[in-house]
DNA sequence: GATTTTTTGATTTTT
DNA sequence: TCAAAAAATC
């Protein structure tokens, strides 16, 4: 680039890198010059607005490097946060790459959650925790929640504990304390939310135990009532990086604005339009404030995108152009035209999801002059998990191997679960819920009376659990099979923690000790569910992964933190997986179904969130789009099964979006006329097929064709229209017998916008848009 | 205390 | 529709 960038570029450098410029810097001629400014301003506040594919994560990396390289930050000085622990260690990967052997790890590098773990377990005193502080999974809370709203006697139907841990979470990360909860949240519920979020917490307090939230939520007390624990964070962590930065929530703000508060040294990472975590607590207005909050911040746009064609790119840009309070970025890219955006609509879901079986075959040949591909480059994005059922279904009946990315993580399932809770229960007796989760898994004839019994021992005698079922045995106030086998649970317990650290017996044969003798083992080889077999194997997967970790200790304080699903059968596949767990991912050729107002965006969002909602849902389509390289194709079908009932749907609004220049309307075979009945169709009866087959050559469908053959479909807008439009709502009249090709024959009792009422003789009263209505004369029977 | 039947209600999800 | 949770029954 021209001489005028580098200087401008080193003008905003520091003295102290200037002074260490002699060392090489190869890494900077990799760079791009809006990546190489983001690198070289070292010092003060920096917001690197990277757009997606602009090689965000290079920059943030050489960024690190660069400090390193240059003697202006030791390892230990760099804070690096990102969100989830994939990302972090791409990061720490890729830092170690580029320095070689010559840097040993950075210790500050991670995700909130895990540098906030390792502050917390310095300072827990100073939020009257122990140091050696249990970390709640969501079962862990529920299970304490449900017993503080019953001890509280509420009706737990009008306070069921997913809801509660919603309402506590989403003040969390609100940053809100009990006592910090504005009255107008506090009395919105009924002033119980709060009272129960506040024993919760005195709850965990007396189990020495703390929740996600509050790992950051009591540092941040610890920040701002100790002045001079601030002061020496603020003194050692002289650097400041940040992933994904329209991604945090309100406590990872604050967290972060105290942070950086002395040295203003933050450099900020992300992409305003790709915020799509706003339900779960993220604000994107924490990007938008970015120069508002750190006045004179150096902000630099990475624009130009390598990931994918033009054609694509302009397609996500005019989608994301309707929203509002953007920053405002406009990707290029120098990547060859390429194939237009594919757009297409099927009669319903199943057809979508057959063709798009066809499709993936024929590209995995390789057809229209292009290569062939392999499955792994190719991905399925939803929005919601639901629909990925039909592609499921269909690709088990043509073989296509698909793997589904997301899901129940490893760490979460019921079996892994299990057995920590027994891990946790050796290493600590005083594990409360850890000892109620197992007491009575495998079955031992301890139901809820038992188990209340033992509660109540326990809290009389202020002691844990497994203490109070030890009295409680002594003082024979148990009978049976349930004392017997409580008996011989409490000696295992023993008998096992004595073994804890034991020389002669490794932490890993004590796991499986503990999983035989309790007989949790012997519990799944008896189930004859089908799942059982691939939860032995998980618990197998269990113990060899504690190989990794020198102790039980340790293996617990980490894996609570880690959760991710690493495990991955080989061989080329297809991936299916929500739009959310795709960001951050990237594929030659992605495919977008289910586009249909309703479903996307998503009804629930519109309703909820309003505008908001609906700007989310829109940055959800452009984190969509941006995910292709060579070839996005979008589909929508005209009617689709939901929660059972069939619906006519509407093209999604964002169809609309749709630059018509960058866009190609494919026609499905099967539409119109041909294709039919055929290929596969195996679910339907025969009867059914037969009918389908008569209504597309009856004169409705026929006239229907003509109509949309005048005006070939040749944009986007009339991809849509020929949906909403084909039979006008005008070509019917109240009262008038019609047919249906899902619902079959009716009456029509009412007509509003482009949707007639419908009174059907074997469905019932529905909506159905005009189009899909055929006049019953018209059906040569 | 376990098993069967009925009811309900249904995005997106990391740590 | 269909799975999970709650209620009812054994």
């Amino acid at each position: 680039m021209s001489s005028f960038d580098e200087s401008d570029a080193f003008e905003s450098a520091s003295l102290a890198t200037r002074a260490m410029a002699a060392r090489p810097t190869p890494y900077l001629d990799d760079l791009n010059p809006a990546q190489r400014e983001a690198v070289e301003a070292l010092e003060g506040p920096v917001l690197m607005l990277a757009g997606a594919g602009t090689g965000k994560t290079k920059a943030l990396t050489t960024r690190m490097v660069h400090l390193l390289n240059t003697n202006t930050a030791r390892p230990n000085e760099i804070l690096a946060v990102t969100f989830t622990n994939k990302a972090a260690r791409e990061m720490k990967m890729r830092v170690g790459r580029m320095m070689g052997e010559a840097v040993e790890g950075m210790p500050w590098l991670g995700t909130f959650h895990s540098i906030c773990v390792k502050l917390l377990r310095r300072h827990a005193e100073l939020v009257e925790l122990k140091s050696n502080f249990t970390i709640l999974d969501t079962d862990d809370q529920l299970r304490l929640l449900k017993q503080l709203v019953a001890a509280a006697n509420i009706d737990d139907k009008r306070w069921p504990a997913r809801m509660l841990a919603g309402i506590i979470d989403q003040w969390k990360n609100r940053a809100w304390t009990p006592d910090q909860v504005p009255a107008a949240e506090a009395s919105a519920y009924d002033g119980k939310g709060v009272a129960l979020y506040t024993q919760y917490q005195t709850r965990l307090r007396e189990l020495n135990a703390v929740d996600f939230g509050d790992l950051l939520l009591h540092m941040e007390t610890i920040f701002q009532t100790h002045d001079d624990v601030l002061e020496q964070y603020r003194r050692w962590f002289r650097y400041i990086l940040v992933d994904e930065y329209q991604d945090t929530n309100v406590a990872q703000y604050l967290w972060l604005r105290l942070l950086a508060g002395g040295h203003r040294n933050i450099c900020c990472v992300g992409d305003d339009d790709q915020s799509i975590y706003g339900w779960r607590g993220a604000e994107v207005g924490n990007i938008l404030r970015f120069e508002k909050d750190f006045p004179g911040a150096t902000v630099v746009r990475l624009e130009q995108n390598y990931r994918s064609t033009p054609h694509i790119l302009a397609a996500a840009s005019g989608v994301i152009a309707g929203n509002k309070d953007r920053l405002g970025k406009e990707l290029w890219t120098q990547a060859e035209e390429g194939e237009k955006v594919r757009l297409i609509g099927h009669w319903d879901g199943d057809e979508e999801a057959r063709w798009v079986g066809e499709e993936i075959e024929a590209m995995q040949r390789g057809t229209r002059g292009m290569q062939p591909m392999s499955l792994d480059h190719m991905a399925i994005l939803v929005r919601a998990s639901h629909q990925m059922r039909a592609f499921e279904d269909r690709f088990l009946t043509i073989g296509m191997p698909y793997r589904v990315i997301g899901g129940p993580r490893f760490y979460e399932r019921m079996e892994i679960r299990d057995a920590m809770a027994y891990f946790r229960l050796v290493v600590s007796p005083a594990d409360d819920l850890a000892f109620e989760r197992v007491v009575n898994t495998p079955k031992r004839g301890l139901g809820d009376k038992a188990q209340q019994k033992i509660q109540v021992t326990a809290r009389q005698n202020g002691v844990s659990l497994v203490e109070g079922a030890a009295l409680l045995l002594e003082e024979k106030g148990l009978t049976g099979k349930g004392a017997s086998e409580l008996g011989k649970l409490l000696e295992g317990l023993r008998r096992w923690g004595r073994l804890v650290g034991d020389k002669d017996v490794s932490h890993v044969e004590l796991a499986e000790m503990v999983l035989d003798e309790s007989d949790y083992t012997e519990m799944w080889q008896l189930d004859k569910t089908p799942e059982a077999p691939g939860r032995l194997e998980n618990l197998k997967e269990l113990v060899k992964a504690l190989e990794g970790f020198e102790n039980l200790q340790g293996f617990l304080e980490h894996v609570s933190l880690i959760m991710d699903n690493e495990s991955e059968e080989a061989g080329e596949k297809v991936s299916i997986m929500t739009l959310h767990a795709a960001k951050g991912l990237e594929f030659p050729a992605v495919f977008l179904p289910g586009w249909e107002d309703g479903l996307f965006p998503s009804q629930r969002s519109m309703d909820e969130s309003g505008v908001k909602g609906l700007e989310e849902e829109r940055r959800l389509a452009y984190v969509g789009i941006t995910r292709a390289e060579e070839v996005c194709t979008i589909s929508f079908a005209g009617n689709r099964r939901v929660y059972g009932q069939w619906q006519s749907q509407m093209p999604s609004r964002f169809i609309d979006e749709l630059p018509e220049d960058h866009v190609e309307v494919l026609t499905p075979p099967g539409l119109y006329g041909g294709g039919y009945g055929a290929a596969g169709g195996g679910l339907g009866s025969i009867e059914s097929r037969v009918a389908e087959a008569n209504v597309y050559n009856s004169p409705g469908w026929k006239r229907m064709q003509a109509r949309s053959q005048q005006r070939p479909m040749s944009q986007p807008q009339e991809a849509r229209d020929m949906v909403i439009d084909a039979q006008a709502v005008s070509a019917h009249e109240m009262g008038e017998r019609v047919f249906h090709q899902k619902f079959g024959y009716g009456a029509i009792i009412g007509i509003e916008g482009d949707k007639l009422e419908i009174d059907f003789e074997k469905a019932g009263v529905k909506k159905v848009v005009a189009r899909f209505v055929t006049g019953a004369d018209d059906i040569p029977f």
